[in-house]
DNA sequence: TTCCGCTATATTTTTTCGTGCATAGCGGAA
DNA sequence: TTCCGCTATGCACGAAAAAATATAGCGGAA
């Protein structure tokens, strides 16, 4: 069946969004490149955007998400803090939940679709 | 707690978006209303965003779930047809069982966030 | 027979959002 | 001591999305 379902949750606090899909693509991407502007290239946007988005979350949690050094050469750089792993690991986990749920319900709305959209 | 889970389910077709958080609260409006145009101010936007919403739909689906009749008073209007009934319920189905399965696991993260953005 | 509310669609204007570019300082490496 | 990659931030431009505006026909009601 070509219909295909797209969870999307978001973590609201009173003025911002706190954890989305997007930030949280980013957090896994410092993660593993160590730094901000590594982690832009690799989800192809701007380091402007990327540090807004990092600015954003840390002003969001009780504590920063992502800790960061300027300076060169492996001394610079950005790291997923205690916490910021933590918030990543609980939002994948609801995630997961959140499909585990639907993947059984799906089919009868499924049903009633169309294989593509109509011209 | 001032964090708020907002989820938002979208079931994709190849190339449009079927249904989503935006259709659905249109179709209630146009079963509320009776026709697109109250439907549109009942949601607070231009009547051709929410007709071009509704032809999405109806392109996205088997059979359209919004059948329309052009005229004047009482001939003109819109109302869901028997199947678009069916997709929204669906739909509200499986937003409500994730958000049953998010409730319980939310508390950990909640106790990560700030009670708002900070400055 | 004039009017109103509706569907339906094209065209233009505005707004929004992100990218791109520029600047500035830091600190290890060559 | 020059260079490079990184953090950090401001500002102008452009593309894409949304809204506003315009047009046209339909059909019941006043």
């Amino acid at each position: 069946m070509a219909a295909k379902v797209d969870i999307r949750i978001r973590i609201h606090i009173p003025g911002e969004i706190a954890l989305g899909p997007g930030k949280a693509a980013l957090l896994e991407a410092i993660h593993a490149t160590g730094s901000i502007s590594a982690a832009a290239r690799q989800l192809e946007m701007s380091y402007r955007r990327a540090w807004q988005l990092v600015d954003a979350m840390n002003r969001s949690f009780r504590t920063p998400v992502v800790a960061t050094a300027v300076g060169g050469a492996r001394r610079g750089g950005a790291t997923l803090t205690p916490l910021g792993q933590e918030a990543l690991k609980h939002f994948r986990a609801l995630e997961a939940a959140a499909m585990k749920a639907l993947r059984s319900r799906l089919g009868p709305l499924e049903a009633l679709l169309a294989e593509e959209a109509a011209p």
